[in-house]
DNA sequence: AAACTTGACATTATCGATAATGCAAGAATT
DNA sequence: AATTCTTGCATTATCGATAATGTCAAGTTT
């Protein structure tokens, strides 16, 4: 469904051209949250018809990543703390109840597709180009997640993915965020598939995502949980 | 941010029109999972051009309400009790956690806010107004939510209520659906938030969630409760 | 018979131009 | 002085036409 990195890359056409190069500029921080977006501006600069931004815009505003007002202007989204650690709360419940789903379903081409992302990762580690990086730690988490088959909620996984991702690029300084150790950190990720017990896999999943960001203590903590 | 059924429900703009009839569409079943969408079509019926009903599909497809595959073709989305279930956890989650952030931004104009929407319901359901009392519930929901100051974390929550509320119009029989019924449940919510305990207003909305749809026991069981 | 081309058709993607809307600054009114 | 009313400008929304792409069935080759 949603694909960051194709393996195949197939030929973009000039709205994706011009939504992806926004995002990476909005994910790295290269463009500043708040900063406006007008689409005549952009149309311009990616040389295409308005109405081909306006796509780009529309598909930005679906991950939150930009915000719309009709009729009004386009800004890129604010990025605070209250909604990244949300997120990551989303995120956490949502890939760890997959865990059941995913062993089920399991097979010879998720483990190897995981493998491919895996390998990517290190490529861009090793060429020390983060956004690549990043794209790939989503692909690999979107496909893990695929696999428990529920194609409404994975939009939902994929923004939590690029926000957690976004906080962390605009809130740590460059130079604490090791690529290499960020790819490794999903090989237990995949040795814990390979068990084919669903609690194994949850818990190098929470594992994961407990660590990857410090949003200081009980961001955790079981609130909320006033379930029957 | 959000909003379905504006206080002032100024003039909408084509795209929206369209949007809205096929949500109405969608939600109640006329359409039906699976559904084929075309533009052009869609276009000679709304009376407009087809990048305009562009727009309305690229919205319902935020929403999950409908599946775009590019250059392909645009359906109904399927409506499937593992999404929706899940979908329901995470409401669930959103909601109640959010509880202790709206009781200390709780003002007058959120209570007033709220009480507007109550009122709206009660008449949606005396008019037998199914779609009308859903447009409110997800408002009342959202209104609450709003409260939160987590605009990031709004759609996601709007997604939830939206496909909730679709599976339950598409899996119970009309006459089970008793809308009066519907309207007042929400006043155990108004009324746990004008205590000021966070703890009693997340029970109020834990309680409202869990008892909105019958999904089968444990489906609010913690699970991936594995936080440090 | 299976696999591979081809081409007509259905559909989406993009364009360039124009219409509609909202904002802000200055003018008119009280 | 404060408020309301214009009016020009910046920007988005919509249009109608054309280009690009994908689908599918018929025909061709192996």
């Amino acid at each position: 469904m949603i694909s960051l990195a194709e393996s195949t890359p197939r030929q973009r056409s000039r709205s994706e051209t011009a939504e992806h190069a926004l995002r990476r500029d909005i994910v790295l921080g290269t463009l500043a949250p708040g900063a406006a977006l007008r689409e005549l501006e952009l149309a311009e600069r990616f040389d295409c018809a308005q109405g081909t931004i306006r796509e780009a815009l529309m598909r930005l505003s679906e991950d939150g990543l930009v915000t719309r007002r009709a009729r009004r202007d386009t800004h890129v989204a604010q990025a605070s703390p209250d909604d990244a650690g949300e997120l990551l709360r989303i995120r956490h419940d949502i890939e760890c109840r997959a865990a059941v789903r995913v062993i089920e379903s399991r097979d010879d081409a998720l483990l190897r597709d995981l493998d491919t992302q895996l390998q990517a990762m290190r490529i861009a580690a090793l060429r020390d180009d983060e956004y690549s990086l990043l794209e790939h730690d989503c692909s690999f988490h979107l496909r893990l997640f695929e696999a428990a088959a529920m194609p409404v909620v994975e939009p939902v996984l994929f923004r939590c993915l690029v926000h957690t991702q976004r906080f962390k690029v605009l809130n740590s300084a460059p130079e604490t965020r090791d690529l290499k150790a960020t790819a490794e950190r999903h090989v237990s990720i995949l040795e814990a598939l390979m068990t084919g017990d669903p609690e194994t896999l949850a818990r190098a999943l929470s594992h994961h995502i407990t660590t990857i960001v410090d949003f200081g203590p009980n961001v955790f903590a079981a609130k909320g949980g006033h379930g029957t």
